[in-house]
This record gives C-alpha cells, structure tokens and sequence, in this order.
DNA sequence: AAAGAAGTTGACCAAACAGTCAATTTCTTC
DNA sequence: GAAGAAATTGACTGTTTGGTCAACTTCTTT
C-alpha cells in the first residue's frame, strides 16, 4: 500500500477522471453540432447524439442546454486572444502581421466549427459574449493598437487605421471557415485544401501588407491555386 | 363610367393591391426579425408581432415559415450580383473596384439586416441557397474574374488571384454589417456611424487597392475615424 | 345593393422541445 | 468486499412550437 501522501496525490489526480473527460468530450461533439445549426436550431436531442449519449446525461453534466453552449464558447475563446501573441513592438511590421494571419488562417482551417459557432454568437448580437467583447477583446485590441501605432509613428508602416486593419484581417481570414459553403460553391470543389488555403493565405498576406505599405516575400508567382474539379 | 378597355386595366393593376403591400411589409419586417435571431430562432409568434398582425394572417399570406424565410432571401439576393456591375473590362481596375468597394459598403450600411440574414444562411451550409451559389452567383463570378485577368494580361494590375480577392472584399465590406456588435464593443460606441463607415471604407480601398499594384487617390491624411465616446 | 371573392382572426391541435426524476449500474475508497 | 459516491439512463412532464380551421369582415364587381 502506497503513504497517505502518495495515494492522495494520486486521489486529487484521479478524482473526476470520468468527469473531465465526459464533459471535453461532450464539449467537442457539440462544438461541431452548435456550428452546424446555431444555438436555438441544435437540440438537446441532436448534442446527444453528436455524443452519443443519452440526453439526461448531458444534463447531469451541464445542467440547462445554455450553460452547454456557454462552456462550448468559453473553450473557443482563447483561441482568438492568443492568436495576436506575434505582434509585438520588437518585431518588423510584416514579419508580425504575417504571422498573425498565418495563425488566423491555420486557425480557420484546424477548428472551422469553433469560428462557426463564435460567428453565430456574434452575428445575433452576441449575448453570451457581451463581457469578451468590452473587456477582453477591447483590451487587447488597444494593446495592439498601440504596436502598430509605434510602427507608423517610426516610419516603419504605412498610416493605416490599426483597429480597422484587425477587422480587415479578422474578416478575411474567418471567411474561410465561416463562409466554406459560398467559397466551395464558387471555386467548384468538394472541400477546402491545401492548394485553396494556400492561394487564400498568399491573398490576404498580399492584401495586407502591401496596403500597409510593406514588402512581401511573394516567390512562387504562377500558381493561382484553383481546385482541380 | 370609363370604358371596358380602362375599367379593365384598372382592374389588373388594382388586383391584389392589398395583397402586394401586406406581403411586401411582411417581408420587410420578417428581414429584421431573422436577421436577429436566425431561421430557427425566430418563431412565428415573433414575427406576427414584427409585422404587427396575427399569426394566422402571416400563415394566409405564406403558407409556411420556411416559404416566408425563403421570400426574404430571394427579396436579399438581387442585390448581392447587381453590386458588381461596375466591373466591366472599359473601366480602369482602379475605378471599378473602388465603385464596387463602396457600393458593398454602402449597402453593408444601408440594409445591414439584409446581410445578416444572407450570413446566417451560408454559415449553416446554405440549405436554401445551393441553387444560387453553385449557378447564378458562380456564374457571375466566373465572368467577373475574365474581366480581372483581362486587365492583369494587359498589366494593368498586379497578378492576384481574381476568386480570392472577391472572397477578401465580400468579407472586409460585410463584416460591418455581420458583425457590428464586436465592432462597436472594440470601438466603445452605440452605434457605427459615418466616421466608422468612411474610415472602413478607407481601409477595405487601401489593402484592395495597393494589393493589386493600384493608385488610391487618398488625399485625407490625418483622419483616423474613431468615434468620439 | 346583392353576391361572391379576398382578407382577417381567435381558438384550437399534434409534434417537438428543454428539462426532471427515480431506479439502476459503475466506480472509488477503506 | 462492503458502503457510499459518482455516473448512467428510460420514462415522464409542462411548455412552446408551427400550422389549421371555421367564423367573420371588408373589398370588388356588376
């Protein structure tokens, strides 16, 4: 038999084992079902599905279908305010922006359902949201703003307006996955790859950096990154 | 008493004048209140209320809520195509993106419920508008992006994908109208107003514009655009 | 002004909904 | 392995939903 202090270290690690790992699984499944239909246009029934779980289950986990959604959303909201980590005073303008859209658009491809369900939120006034918004995400985009500020006032960008600059960005990039059905609908292909996230990448780069008076390392010069169909 | 010819065409013209004006109001106000709360969100009883009438009027007139969610669509789509107009091969790249530019902000501004409610649908996978993605709207883009290449073959532009740069400007202009709540949360403003639009619009023209090797004529230096609170 | 067509509406209905609960099983601890 | 805690689940419930309908009013035509 292990000392008191060994089993209860190992108690505290295994106690809620089961739970943890029901309620990240629950919150995934249901990322996905949230971004296909919406808050109001998901059942209870269809998340219990998307589990596979019986519904009461889910309530012995969550409670109410809103504090469901709202766990979903807290799990995606870190995502956006870590993503703008690159932009910092210390770095070359484009060598920042461009690793911030490269984050973006890596973002937009790996979790479309989590930009989907953020998408949703915001786009029918955002009311679990309200708090992230005017506090968090304010914050950090005045934090930033003051970067790109020092750059202009340093000659080292063109005068563009930074809070308009991050819409800008936001919009493009979060298009590709909140927008995949337009964009396969128009490019005539099944699914977003490599060659239509590439051309994506490689457009708003260009977009961006050039309207903010920077210089791309755009090398490859043929390819137009159409899909093949 | 006017003759059979006048009194008959009278006749056509006031025949179903009343029905005309109510479908029409009941559209308008079933725009708002989907642009609010999505199809699923909304439920009949709210958009009775929306239009002012009973619910069962709604029903008379519409038959289903999906025939009237569908009548608010295609009443939105006509816009989307007509907007790029402009983008015909006689004018200069410069001048014909601008006028698109501004028209897609202009209407961002103008119906902004529109929008939204074009936005909700394409983020749930477009049940109800395949058709028009996969032909009309493809259609139309595949004719816009001739004229694109036509100028870029004759180096009046620099060489950007002509798809994706119409997947940039549909995302930076509606982004003013899908998610103005997060752009008022970081503008600490009640609303968007013309300071917010024009200094938008400035900056949608400027990483167009300069993206694709192009003069902007931008003779307002200092202005930055905020709003005031 | 008669008569039919068009429009209006309150009361009603079956289905779907989020949420509850008690009975049962599985896990953890000693 | 006993006993309690945690997790699971089928059956159930009150409410809300989209949609119907028959009674009624207003409009149009002759």
């Amino acid at each position: 038999m292990p000392g008191k202090q060994a089993a209860s270290a190992e108690e505290t690690a295994n106690a809620g084992r089961i739970r943890r790992g029901q309620v990240l699984h629950i919150v995934e499944s249901a990322e996905r079902a949230f971004a296909e239909a919406g808050f109001a246009g998901t059942t209870m029934t269809r998340l219990a599905e998307a589990a596979g779980l019986p519904k009461a289950n889910l309530h012995y986990y969550f409670g109410t279908k809103e504090k469901l959604y709202r766990a979903v959303l807290e799990n995606i909201l870190t995502l956006w305010l870590d993503d703008m980590a690159p932009i910092v005073p210390e770095r070359a303008p484009a060598e920042a922006l461009g690793a911030y859209i490269r984050a973006k658009m890596g973002h937009s491809r790996a979790r479309p359902h989590a930009s989907k369900v953020f998408a949703n939120e915001i786009l029918h006034g955002a009311p679990h949201l309200r708090g992230f918004l005017t506090h968090e995400l304010r914050r950090r985009v005045a934090e930033k703003t003051r970067v790109i500020e020092h750059w202009i006032a340093g000659g080292r960008m063109a005068q563009v307006d930074p809070v308009h600059l991050f819409f800008a960005i936001w919009a493009m990039t979060q298009t590709y996955a909140d927008f995949d059905v337009q964009m396969r609908a128009v490019l005539g292909c099944a699914a977003l790859g490599t060659a239509e996230y590439d051309a994506g990448e490689q457009t708003v780069l260009r977009l961006v950096l050039h309207g903010c008076g920077l210089e791309t390392n755009d090398t490859n010069e043929g390819e137009q990154g159409r899909c093949r169909s």
